[in-house]
DNA sequence: CAATCCTCTCAAAGCGCTTTGGACGGCTCG
DNA sequence: CGAGCCGTCCAAAGCGCTTTGAGAGGATTG
């Protein structure tokens, strides 16, 4: 029903060519004939079709990203919320994105086809394992590609990735906690193969270690960031022989669950138990809306998805960005979630 | 650098016709020649072009939606479960899907260029206004469509949808409210312009008219579906002269906010102040881990996308769905945040 | 044994766009 | 005045696939 260049074409009584010409800024057309051009394409509502667009140049401003799925999985909030920032900049230079659902078993298969199918001009992938079998494979597959986060133990080094420095920013926390005095410290972590989650952990080890301090795994939990888990564990820590007196959590989604263990119990945040949450800045749940607000670790979840853009799209028209690296420090917010160390302990 | 249809007829010696009838089901081809084929594509890893092939047959296999997004917009944390349900749903008939980011006052001019662009094979809109635009405009674009949720004051009225009953929804959970003897209800909803919440207000009118009680306005708010709007109403509503004895809140989001405004003063889930709230289904935010597990009216927005995009698939498909419209009872699950009303009111 | 029917394969057209390689006047310039 | 140039425009090729219409060869039939 839409109309196509060729009717367009006959219309103006011009060639294919030139109006395709005066639609994307070739200077060889005159000014008369374009402003008669652009007119009919406004009359007409003429609007070329995209596919033949990226047949025809090999590229069709589109980003592409396979999005973990399955029956039985928890959706993730924070995909909702990095999805924004995405948007928020693909939308600046007329990009959209092509997602694809895939199983998480079968992520790997997803991106090759992906790739292959022609119709992205970049790639991008988030949920970095330790290991990642998808970050050598893209190196393989030829297409622009950017990682949200990094692997761990890889052989793999040269490619462009966006971070944020997890180990740091629980380092950071850490030490605060120890500066107050605790010594025996809790974290409620993401699921134990995501990258991210290995870092967190990491940053902990290490603040303790240079303190002179015990590792104790028995108070480190690996699950989904829900509210569900928050609590759970902290609930397990709260019944153990030897409870800590503070708290790591890796997102504000898991800090409320553990919240709400402690006030279920009395507990009260800052004086019975200190508690740092990284904080994504989800718009839903701002850390300094809780009860007590809370002390976190922040990193902004949106300007990295529109970071991300900007660097794939300057990627794909050809603007640079050489296999670039960055790595993002958090910062350190102290509010009221942590105090000194309980008497007696 | 990945292989192509050419390619791989010339390594096989077979005709590009044959190749594609082998890869795409058709009886005429031997079957030793297709697992010729099958192995050679197995082997090279050669993937259709989608974009080719979208050209060459009119469809290829994608759903479009457009994502309302701004700089100063918040994410909405539904929308990634919602998402979900789709994906889980489009992934079963290799089924991807293309979000267009568009800016909140250009979601027309989004919708009618994503329908022109040729790139989708259906699309799909949500957050649907009281006199939505965009249903007429859909009208008149001659592409399969589905609409999540309804308008409210429409000429136009055959069109496909898939709604929750918003207003029995609230029509239940106000008069389970005043069976408990309560006199004074407040409801804390979604933004006002949005059908949805009309609809909801309605239904709690409605319980209230037909049990001869009055509507008071000053007890109904309209916002963000978030945390601190939650909050921020609830404060304003325990301020003011004469506090409602009970509360419906659109999103377990806005109970979240309510409940910790409660809580700050004191005041007992279920005893001082009852609370229905709208549950979605958000994995992470149940209301049965509430400190006080809350009474709901519950449908999933996960299986609604999913039944949405089976819809929408299976229109493209040509397999039915003549504008066939749905909509969905909620249940009402009564827990501990429902409770007789304090004496003195 | 010729006529007919399958079975399997192919060449070529076409989807709607971009881009290459001219062509055609009207200028300027020596 | 003819060579060269510039400003505009166009015809045609090509992107990688599907699909139409046909053909070659072998099997089946009367």
């Amino acid at each position: 029903m839409t109309i196509n260049l060729k009717q367009l074409s006959e219309m103006l009584g011009l060639s294919q060519t030139t109006i395709s010409r005066a639609l994307n800024g070739f200077p060889e057309v005159s000014a008369q004939t374009r402003s008669r051009v652009l007119k009919a394409v406004r009359e007409t509502g003429y609007r070329p079709n995209r596919a033949a667009q990226r047949l025809a140049t090999g590229r069709a401003g589109s980003l592409g990203l396979v999005m973990p799925i399955a029956a039985g999985v928890d959706s993730d909030v924070h995909f909702g919320e990095f999805l924004a920032g995405l948007g928020e900049e693909a939308i600046k230079h007329d990009f959209h994105f092509v997602i694809n659902p895939s199983a998480p078993e079968d992520e790997a298969g997803m991106v090759r086809r992906l790739a292959a199918s022609g119709n992205v001009d970049a790639l991008y992938i988030a949920y970095v394992r330790r290991d990642d079998p998808r970050i050598p494979l893209l190196h393989t597959l030829n297409i622009p590609f950017m990682v949200h986060g990094r692997a761990v133990d890889q052989s793999v080094h040269d490619y462009p990735f966006l971070d944020i420095d997890n180990t740091g920013a629980f380092h950071d926390a850490t030490r605060l906690l120890i500066q107050l005095g605790h010594r025996r410290i809790g974290l409620i972590n993401g699921p134990a193969h995501f990258a991210f989650a290995i870092r967190r952990e990491k940053g902990m080890k290490k603040a303790l270690v240079e303190n002179g301090l015990p590792f104790d795994e028995t108070l480190v939990h690996h699950g989904q960031m829900t509210d569900s888990f928050g609590h759970q564990v902290m609930e397990r820590l709260l019944d153990g022989p030897n409870p800590p007196t503070a708290i790591l959590c890796s997102s504000t989604v898991l800090a409320l669950g553990a919240v709400r263990a402690l006030d279920r119990r009395g507990l009260k945040l800052g004086r019975d138990m200190s508690l740092i949450a990284h904080d994504d800045e989800l718009p839903m749940l701002k850390p300094e809306n809780f009860s007590v607000p809370l002390t976190t670790t922040r990193s902004s979840l949106r300007a990295a998805g529109a970071r991300i853009a900007e660097r794939m799209i300057s990627r794909v028209l050809q603007n640079g960005d050489p296999a670039e690296q960055e790595l993002w420090r958090t910062e350190l917010i102290v509010r009221d979630s942590t105090g000194p160390a309980p008497r007696g302990h």
